[in-house]
DNA sequence: ATTAAATATAGTAAAAGTTTTATATATAGG
DNA sequence: CCTATATATAAAACTTTTACTATATTTAAT
């Protein structure tokens, strides 16, 4: 079973899963696990602005989420570290036992639900 | 490997994240894994002020992070569902592996980081 | 009934995050 | 050199969080 977490570790980890609690941001992320991408093609594949893209992938390259080579006028974009597909593979592991029943989530609470405090 | 992820999977795991992204809330939902604790209970062990871990509570339970039950005047409060053990089990993981220096992070890039847009 | 304890709720100001529009920079190709 | 492409950066308007302070509610005890 898990055990403690260390204070540096939870500032560090706070900020991780902050700035993975963004759709755009998880699918990015998902996006580049098969392997580098341009952010022309983060972009196309989720119809998000330009600037939007530019903007997601700075703040997570700011917390060392991903990293990036520039090759001519592109920018190669890549996961930065284990971390995230750690994440990425406990989400996909608590989606399949959702899909399959196994567990539950009452989705009904956080749908098109208006931000409170 | 990690399987593709559905769109209404991630808006809710989105939300998940973004509320476990907060430091005392990562602590707080590691404590409750020992357990149901009343709030004087959560309080008093992080030294938080009542309103907000009253605050904190309410937030999580709207997200389905965590439940509780009432007994006189106290709240029990405990872990609401298993993808929230799955994050927690995750995040020890990780930082076993960052203790044993397995992996590496480096936390220069976020620690007393300013925030950027 | 009164008071104390435990917790929730409300209100508000400040900080952080988000989105959009506009503009700058750098490289490649002609 | 000039232009087009890919991407970054900036600025502004807006929304959401966060942290406080104050107050209300509920139950238990006297």
């Amino acid at each position: 079973m898990a055990k403690a977490i260390s204070t540096e570790f939870i500032q560090m980890a706070a900020r991780i899963l902050k700035t993975l609690g963004h759709p755009d941001r998880i699918k990015i992320v998902e996006f580049l696990e098969n392997g580098e991408k341009t952010v022309g093609q983060i972009q196309r594949e989720f119809n998000l602005l330009q600037p939007v893209t530019s903007q997601h992938l700075k703040v997570m390259y700011d917390r060392n989420i991903v990293t990036f080579r520039q090759e001519g006028t592109r920018y190669f974009y890549s996961l930065a570290n284990k971390f995230i597909l750690k994440i990425l593979d406990c989400m996909s592991e608590v989606q399949e036992k959702l899909d399959s029943g196994e567990w539950n989530f009452d989705f009904s609470k956080i749908e098109n639900q208006k931000e409170v405090v």
